[in-house]
DNA sequence: CGGGCCACCTGGCGGC
DNA sequence: TGCCGCCAGGTGGCCC
């Protein structure tokens, strides 16, 4: 489930029952998900403090009182379930808090990974070290963009891709501020202009805040770790849509889905230049 | 070095 | 039914 708006939702979603709590019974049902468990991982936690819960690019971070981040990624396919005592196929790590919270992340996948990392030195560390720019941090403005990738000739889709310029975005929100500003995702980047970017920044965000209101987009299980369904999927007008009508009024075309990048790709060839 | 491709996993769905 | 191929919200290693 995770672009920026599904973790921004989990993270939403965890606040209440896990800051200020302190964490007990960690129990890992497997070695691995991605990457191995770090050392001491069900030690290091239980008893830990949960100070403070915040997302970076995707992933989420729960800053400890013991100098530790626990950080987790979802992966593909990575949920959060909260307080549902059911125990399904794939619930790799179960955690309780001493308010008797009961928590469980499941991910059929396993592309999702957990991680302890000193607190303060969570910028150097080989996740984040490399991280781009957050859509959200004022920092990032058309004149950057316009400026950073004055020479880069990669189509638009894969630059917006890159976590290395900006974070959070994946497939759906790109193909979706791409179809919003008329872009084509073939497009070269270094030949947008300063107004082209400021357009596609908005919309970027425009994308992001709607679909973080609706609680994220729920393509085939439950987003938010209280079960309920993120609906933003049903705001799409381009993710997924391949074959139907381009749904921009003054257009006639019908959007087409190609592979670029070895990732679907799904805008309007009539009204994307 | 930058960038494209493919692997990492499991499951669901459509077609035959 | 059952099997097969394709597809899926991300990332990172490898190879040119």
């Amino acid at each position: 489930m995770p672009e920026l708006p599904e973790i921004e939702t989990v993270c939403h979603g965890l606040r209440p029952f896990l800051e200020n709590n302190i964490i007990q019974n960690v129990q890992t049902n497997r070695d691995n998900l991605r990457y191995p468990f770090p050392p001491l991982f069900k030690e290091r936690l239980e008893t830990a403090r949960v100070l403070k819960i915040e997302r970076r690019a995707k992933y989420i971070l729960l800053h400890l009182d013991n100098e530790l981040t626990w950080v987790i990624h979802l992966g593909m396919s990575g949920r959060i379930r909260i307080n549902e005592e059911v125990s399904n196929k794939h619930d790799h790590v179960v955690w309780t808090t001493q308010q008797d919270c009961h928590f469980v992340y499941n991910d059929p996948r396993r592309f999702g990974l957990m991680d302890l990392v000193v607190t303060s030195k969570l910028n150097q560390h080989r996740l984040f070290a490399d991280l781009g720019i957050d859509p959200f941090d004022a920092v990032l403005t058309p004149e950057f963009l316009h400026k950073a990738l004055a020479t880069n000739k990669r189509p638009l889709k894969s630059v917006l891709l890159d976590q290395t310029i900006i974070v959070g975005l994946g497939n759906i929100y790109v193909c979706e501020a791409l179809w919003l500003t008329n872009l084509s995702p073939f497009r070269e980047a270094n030949t947008l202009s300063l107004k082209q970017w400021d357009k596609l920044l908005e919309n970027i965000l425009c994308v992001l805040k709607k679909a973080i209101t609706a609680g994220g987009s729920t393509l085939k299980d439950y987003s938010q770790p209280n079960g309920e369904l993120g609906y933003f999927q049903h705001q799409f007008n381009a993710y997924g849509r391949e074959g139907k009508q381009c749904l921009n009024d003054s257009c006639k075309g019908s959007i087409t889905r190609v592979v670029q990048a070895g990732r679907s790709t799904f805008y309007c060839i009539d009204c994307s230049k």
